[in-house]
DNA sequence: CCATATCGTTAAGATTCGTTAATAAATCAG
DNA sequence: CTGATTTATTAACGAATCTTAACGATATGG
């Protein structure tokens, strides 16, 4: 589980992306008030999101103090399209900059590509799954390998693997997935049957009886 | 001017790759020795280019270091067939691998791909997707090649392109193109089973079952 | 004109894949 | 434990699509 320090007085905007990441095995846990969230212990968290627009102080003097007392990967978030603040905060120390709004998606990339980084000096456990989604190309890769899926199989697994942890709803499934034309719950049964065979015994799709199913790890 | 680290040791390859890949305004540096390759500022780079079979050393120890200490785009290369190159590969952070001897034209996919993918600041003015439509010329091109399509072919592929990644129906196909006089379904199933021989396994016009085709990437 | 090549079309058989159905297995309520 | 409900498993069906070969119209060239 990778613990993430975040330092933003939006609490709605905190709360979406601590959602977000929470399917990635990611937990945030957020900190309206700066110095309340630095007294919390930095050093038991893997990364550090701060927000530069905080009410009545600066968030660069939070980064310069952040910096010089802990060894931690800190990326910084604005609202304000000022481009100075990129610029003073990556001088100051800080490792990567993302102006918001940003998309949940973005952010996740950046904290595993800044991990990863980091992974050498502090053997951080970055989160690989076996299981990964190509959208672009419509895809499933199993350890690097692609599967063979038939249009509703793919239909079934992206939605597993985007709500990964997390149960999706046999309605959500034969809703949002537009594969099905009188799609039942008996053919998705079948189709989990498939997924499950095609994916070996390693990769669990649990079912959740009455609601739907759910990808795990 | 798109810049592109190599290290590869086997000298009369690179040179090979370079002179291509000049035309397309890339600039290749190649070093033989990795060591030396890597001191020479990775930052300066857009993407490396890490051949596996390097002389007396691994190559994926190289690969490991460059990941964890820079956030630069990975091809791999291997002289080896040995698939399991490829899997730690790209699960020790590379991008994308392919295996030896490639096709410069191949390669130089890979790397616009890539390229695209990072979403870096080099402005690329060279053409994004590997499948072009040249209206003008009324033709098709595959990296940059002039395909042999009959006139039917090329009504088809026309229309997937130009709707990239949105799935055109069969009946909008056989209506827009003025190339069917008669044309059914088995004729367009039989087009395009020639569009695909023709355009080769990287390319994948999808199927919707009940719907039409659809061009990916 | 005849010979040849090209290309859209048709047809027939093979294959794919979502669906249904029948039975077995698992899970839950009382 | 018993019965009821849900899900798993397996086989089979049928429509859609693929694949292949061949046909025939048109064009080309001598």
């Amino acid at each position: 589980m990778t613990k993430i320090l975040m330092i933003e007085d939006d609490a709605q905007y905190a709360s979406l992306l601590s959602t977000y990441l929470k399917q990635y095995n990611i937990e945030v846990t957020n900190y309206e008030d700066p110095y309340l969230g630095l007294s919390a212990g930095v050093e038991k968290y893997d990364l550090l999101i701060l927000d530069l627009t905080l009410p009545g102080m600066d968030g660069l003097e939070v980064c310069k103090e952040v910096v010089s007392k802990y060894d931690i990967p800190i990326i910084i978030s604005s609202a304000r399209s000022d481009l100075s603040d990129k610029v003073i905060g990556l001088q100051l120390g800080a490792d990567d900059y993302l102006p918001k709004p940003y998309d949940p998606q973005e952010m996740y990339a950046r904290i595993i590509s800044l991990l990863r980084r980091y992974k050498k000096n502090n053997s951080l456990e970055v989160p690989t799954y076996r299981l990964m989604l190509d959208e672009e190309k419509e895809t499933v890769l199993l350890d690097s390998v692609i599967l063979d899926l038939t249009a509703a199989e793919y239909a079934v697994l992206k939605l597993l693997i985007q709500h990964r942890g997390a149960t999706v709803s046999k309605e959500q499934i034969l809703y949002d997935s537009e594969v099905f034309q009188q799609g039942s719950d008996g053919s998705l049964a079948v189709i989990l049957n498939r997924l499950r065979k095609k994916l070996g015994e390693d990769i669990q799709l649990k079912t959740v009886r009455g609601v739907g199913y759910r990808l795990l790890s």
